[in-house]
DNA sequence: CGCCGCCTCCCCCCTTCGGGTGATGACAAA
DNA sequence: TTTGTCATCACCCGAAGGGGGGAGGCGGCG
């Protein structure tokens, strides 16, 4: 094969690379997300960004095949931005990369258009993994998430409006607030708040706002 | 200058490299310290570490300057890994670099030996700039850690036996559970209780628990 | 020494919480 | 239509939570 015959194949790789995009607010993850990925002869990081709004204008104008996303960013809703970059650059797959594994999460975060979820904590064979599986089209799971699934499925979902009335409990509000603050009797938000104790098996406010928060149901901050 | 002497200049500042340990939990972190670091020309990343005795042990064979800590690490006592690396190794000098800037995680790791505390959010400079002050033995904190510190200055601090409350509460026990595993009386119990809602300046175990959390006086898994 | 903070315990009082049980209308799926 | 879920509201009632005040022992500290 001469000279040209090899160039043009490099640039074949090179421009076949799996193009990738890196969303988080920490710059040592991303650096370090960066630096693993970087190495892989078949990947290419064509862009970071630090917010939410940044992360979504970014994949607008780079349309990169597949996105790696911190669902926790400082003025940000994580889900509403994987809904958000699946409207500028639908052909973009999205990885959820982050350290919460509540069941909640994972759950909101598929259902806005991610198609896997790794943990922060996985070891780099995982987000490698993940990251050529979404290139494909293939769903991928750290090992951490498909347990938590595993161990809540069946269990009860909480309803739109108690996951509401959970919130507002979790921001340590009183039945009688909650309920003033939904425009309901006080029975009413007791009723919530039963219904809400009995589908997280706990006996109290404090014990489901633990619950709430490890599951993801409710978020911190 | 003729070869050798380039040659031994070079080895000498080699030599003279500030000496690095990372220990983080998250490989995606490591990474990305790793890969800050050791782009500096007077920094040498000499060894990386996943769990808290594994730090220990490390930084007690290779002695660094500067050991980067991550407080929250599975089965790791974060503030009890400090002081085992004071033991191990007296001359390291330790910089927390963690997600947490809740001011009482903050206030007991520097009290336990860390010199500094740089959030993972920080820019790089941040980090930069803790690492070269704790090899001169200076003490850096980043911003909003000094922030968190400031606010709650002068505030009132809760007794030991609070914060033993405290968590108990966090775990969601009722005063009476509390009474029951601290061997005291329901009353006292509830003083307590009553007691650490005054200076948290709260109403009821719900929202202390909320301020519990974001103020590091309990810690979260 | 006296003073003060901590821990312990006690009293009374009222509010809030949470369980049990039941009911209503709305709306959607089978 | 029947069935089911959801959201709303209701009653009773015991348990727990929380505020107020007070008090004794104990240890540190000026």
């Amino acid at each position: 094969m001469d000279e040209k015959g090899v160039d043009s194949i490099m640039n074949i790789l090179v421009e076949s690379r799996i193009r990738l995009v890196i969303a988080d607010d920490h710059e040592v993850v991303r650096e370090g997300i960066s630096a693993i990925l970087s190495h892989q002869p078949d990947m290419r990081v064509v862009g970071m960004a630090s917010t939410g709004p940044d992360a979504v204008s970014l994949c607008g104008r780079r349309e990169p095949d597949v996105a790696l996303l911190d669902l926790h960013m400082p003025q940000t809703d994580g889900v509403e931005t994987i809904k958000q970059i699946g409207d500028v650059s639908p052909q973009t797959r999205i990885v959820v990369v982050t350290v919460y594994d509540g069941d909640e999460y994972v759950r909101r975060a598929i259902k806005a258009g991610a198609i896997s979820y790794v943990l922060k904590s996985a070891p780099r064979e995982d987000l490698l993994l993940a990251v050529r599986k979404a290139h494909l089209g293939l769903r991928h799971l750290s090992g951490g998430v498909v347990d938590g699934l595993a161990a809540t499925r069946g269990e009860p979902v909480l309803t739109p409006r108690e996951r509401e009335v959970m919130e507002l409990i979790a921001e340590g509000l009183s039945n009688h607030d909650v309920a003033v603050a939904l425009n309901v009797t006080l029975r009413t938000a007791k009723a919530h708040a039963t219904s809400i104790f009995r589908k997280l098996v706990v006996t109290d406010r404090t014990q489901a706002l633990r619950v709430a928060l490890r599951r993801g149901i409710v978020r911190w901050m």
